[in-house]
DNA sequence: AACTTATGCAACCGCTGGCAT
DNA sequence: AATGCCAGCGGTTGCATAAGT
């Protein structure tokens, strides 16, 4: 899609919309050098371009293992629910999403999922007050009420371990303030997903960024796409 | 057919945190 | 401790295209 008409800034340097010759000099050069130095890459690569485009166009759409097209009902559900828990956190949601970036991701959310979801906590909210009359006595001033995540709970759409038996309408709810939310509620999920063990998809995304070239052609592929397919 | 408005998304901009000196 | 450089992140913009009138 054409999207910024091609400029120059102050210093020379192009901006707006990659052209197929532009794209092709990036990925040769990344390809065979990696990507040592955004700042001083293009000047290697031939391209008048700043290091952060370049940047900007390998992490969102030239860097191999992509996924590009429509969003799964998995993905959906997961991009829905990594961002009640996480909120704009992009790069953290794209982390445990495979093939997607996080401008991508951010795209799509404001796009498609943002309306879904306000639907959906709104739905949530009242599931959740009916709940906590009957079960919770401690609501803090001010505070908001959601749904708490399992510790051990999955949210990987490729996960092949689906023991875990928490619903979206279990009562299981926290009455937190919303300003204090994110660092202690996303303390436990870091360290916990971090404690995940076999989490193929954290770590096939982390080798996408680090893109180091020589390294066999993407042998894991087969595995990592495996599941979502 | 012509025009207007809404939508989607690639790319840009500015800020922040980590690291080296 | 202060400073500068860099990569990375998230918000925003701008334009092509689709949909509506």
């Amino acid at each position: 899609m054409m999207v910024r008409t091609p400029s120059s800034d102050k210093n020379g340097l192009k901006k707006g919309t990659w052209t197929p010759e532009e794209d092709q000099k990036l990925v040769d050069y990344i390809t065979r050098y990696g990507h040592w130095n955004w700042r001083l890459l293009p000047k290697f690569a031939g391209l008048a371009r700043c290091g952060k485009s370049c940047r900007l166009r390998w992490l969102n759409y030239l860097r191999p293992n992509l996924k590009r097209g429509n969003y799964s009902e998995e993905e959906e559900e997961t991009i829905i629910k990594l961002h009640r828990h996480l909120g704009n956190r992009w790069s953290a949601i794209a982390a445990r999403i495979p093939g997607r970036t996080d401008n991508e991701i951010k795209n799509y959310w404001h796009t498609n999922l943002k309306k879904r979801s306000e639907q959906d906590s709104a739905t949530d909210s009242q599931v959740s007050n009916s709940c906590e009359q009957s079960l919770t006595t401690t609501t803090e001033p001010s505070g908001n009420t959601f749904q708490s995540f399992n510790s051990t709970q999955d949210y990987s759409p490729f996960s092949q371990n689906s023991s875990s038996s928490i619903t979206s309408t279990e009562c299981n709810t926290v009455t937190i303030n919303e300003n204090l939310a994110p660092q202690d509620e996303f303390a436990f999920w870091d360290a916990d997903t971090d404690l995940m063990t076999g989490n193929f998809w954290l770590e096939s995304y982390m080798r996408d960024i680090s893109y180091v070239p020589n390294e066999p052609e993407y042998s894991f592929d087969a595995e990592l796409w495996s599941h979502d397919n």
